[in-house]
DNA sequence: TATTGTTATACTCTATAACTATA
DNA sequence: TATAGTTATAGAGTATAACAATA
């Protein structure tokens, strides 16, 4: 992402900042999660998506997307996609949406997934030390669940 | 971003996961920084360009995108329109270099900026409690200087 | 040979508007 | 009137390849 490092003795003003330390830190994380599924032919919202249907099976598609923040139009080709592989299978349940569930297929994709993200979760922690775990996590749910927060 | 609540008893096997809860966070601070910004016609990352070339006047926008993490062809149009905007002076030092410094316009406004930046990020920290500061910021640039982790 | 700036281009992610069919 | 799913589309952000000028 870096073409090569920053000549020595350059000021990173941002480098001290909340905002900007949570978008770089998310982006380094994302980006090794994405190599790390790619050998399961699975992007991160696909894997996470596989979760959340295995966790509440016969929700609907707009379901996982107000959960994952992601907008019913731009859901569409995402289902579609696990329901062309056969990872996922759509019943109707209601003449306007479907309950979601996973294949056979798709629960053995899902289990993959997760041991990858359980390893990559473990292999940063580690690195974090005392720092991470439910302290952590805490503050950073804490941001997350912000919907809106009074203008300055 | 989220159309209306998830509903209750949904269960989510994601918000307990670093990688997730990162991108989330860093999503609902960067909107809010955007939508703050907005009152001085910057968008975030023009902002943190003002401050990097304040912080090192006479610096290359090659300089600005490895310590931003923007590649240079990427870096072209926005370098362009601080330039159009009056905000940011270029002078050839090399033949093919320029030094980079901002022009009073632009330390107004790098000015402007720095302050809702401030208030951004003392808000945020203040929502934090204790586990903001030095603890967190340390936990998150040890993920964001992560160039290579070894593999699974 | 390597680097700076540049153009062109493509792909992903995200956003809105509008439509249908259902409830 | 509100919701689920869908289509089309537009805007960011980010990626690569290639080139000219320069070091």
């Amino acid at each position: 992402m870096i073409e090569t490092a920053p000549a020595s003795g350059f000021k990173d003003p941002l480098a001290s900042r909340l905002g900007y330390l949570l978008r770089r830190a998310s982006t380094v994380m994302m980006a090794k999660l994405g190599s790390e599924l790619e050998g399961i032919g699975l992007r991160p919202v696909e894997a996470t998506i596989l979760l959340l249907i295995a966790a509440n099976p016969g929700c609907t598609q707009s379901d996982v997307g107000r959960v994952l923040g992601i907008k019913r139009a731009n859901m569409v080709p995402l289902i579609a996609s696990l329901g062309v592989r056969a990872l996922i299978e759509k019943s109707r349940v209601d003449g306007r949406s479907h309950a979601l569930s996973l294949t056979p297929e798709g629960e053995v994709l899902r289990k993959q997934a997760e041991a990858i993200m359980d390893a990559h979760e473990q292999r940063f922690s580690g690195l974090l030390g005392p720092l991470s775990g439910e302290h952590l996590n805490a503050a950073l749910r804490a941001i997350a669940l912000i919907r809106d927060i009074e203008p300055a």
